[in-house]
DNA sequence: TATTGTTATACTCTATAACTATA
DNA sequence: TATAGTTATAGAGTATAACAATA
């Protein structure tokens, strides 16, 4: 074991891209990846629907992206754009039924494949690592 | 705040993007990106070189991607490859003065914009994140 | 002028399969 | 028969720039 090994970029990536994987591989038993589940789960938690630039920003990714993302899921029937009452510009984004459906199924296999990977920690653990990365995201979200 | 920013696989990914965006940005001023960076420190910490077999199970990746990576690195004149005396399918990654220098270099770098990308946690907070990952990342090494 | 959504483009990363030479 | 390195290819993810409609 060297430096690389104890490199805390590293580990993160490394990490990240194992949980990613087995997520990735659990959700397309529902014909899904991590990124529309993400886009799912934002607009099913959300009660009027969500723009896509608030999406982005907490997805930490660019708009384009998610209009991309938005555009698979709706072709799936699983999420609807509408019109924004206050805002002409923006387009709220909201999830139909099939796509609250959709979310139960795919929430149990996405968590069970997320301890699976983290198998190593205990939930005790889990729940630290959990509290740091928030806390982490939760500035990124802020300021972007 | 929904259910989205609670999930530990969803924290994962998108506290490693930004670090890795931002560890991208600092080695970009030395031509490096993340990936060769790691292949280079492997190369660094090891005294007779490294396999492009073992380099693929400790960084994750398929030895195909290693292999572009090595190229990429050996073009720049950073690392050599050198046919290993035990075993002539084998090819040990070593490095050269340049890349000692460069590794040098690269290290500063890379460790300001890791520290900086999470800087809401405490040095502390960051030495508990690095132990949980790299009991995770320790057992994905073996078993792979 | 700035912002929302969008399209387009190029580049990087990821996932597989196949091939060669050795073991 | 299995392993180390390699090549090739396609798909997913990332990074930018530009544009129309609206604020």
């Amino acid at each position: 074991m060297g430096e690389l090994t104890e490199d805390l970029g590293f580990l993160l990536a490394r990490v990240s891209g194992d949980v990613v994987r087995a997520t990735n591989a659990a959700l397309a038993e529902e014909g899904l990846r991590v990124r529309q589940y993400a886009v799912l789960l934002l607009a099913c938690d959300s009660r009027r629907g969500v723009s896509q630039r608030a999406m982005a920003r907490i997805l930490g990714l660019d708009p384009s992206q998610v209009v991309a993302l938005v555009d698979e899921l709706a072709q799936a029937g699983l999420v609807e754009r509408q019109p924004a009452p206050t805002d002409r510009r923006a387009k709220l984004v909201t999830t139909t039924e099939a796509g609250h459906r959709k979310r139960e199924r795919a929430a149990v296999r996405a968590a069970d494949a997320v301890r699976g990977a983290l198998g190593p920690l205990s939930a005790a653990e889990q729940a630290t690592l959990r509290e740091l990365l928030s806390r982490v995201a939760r500035v990124a979200s802020h300021s972007e």
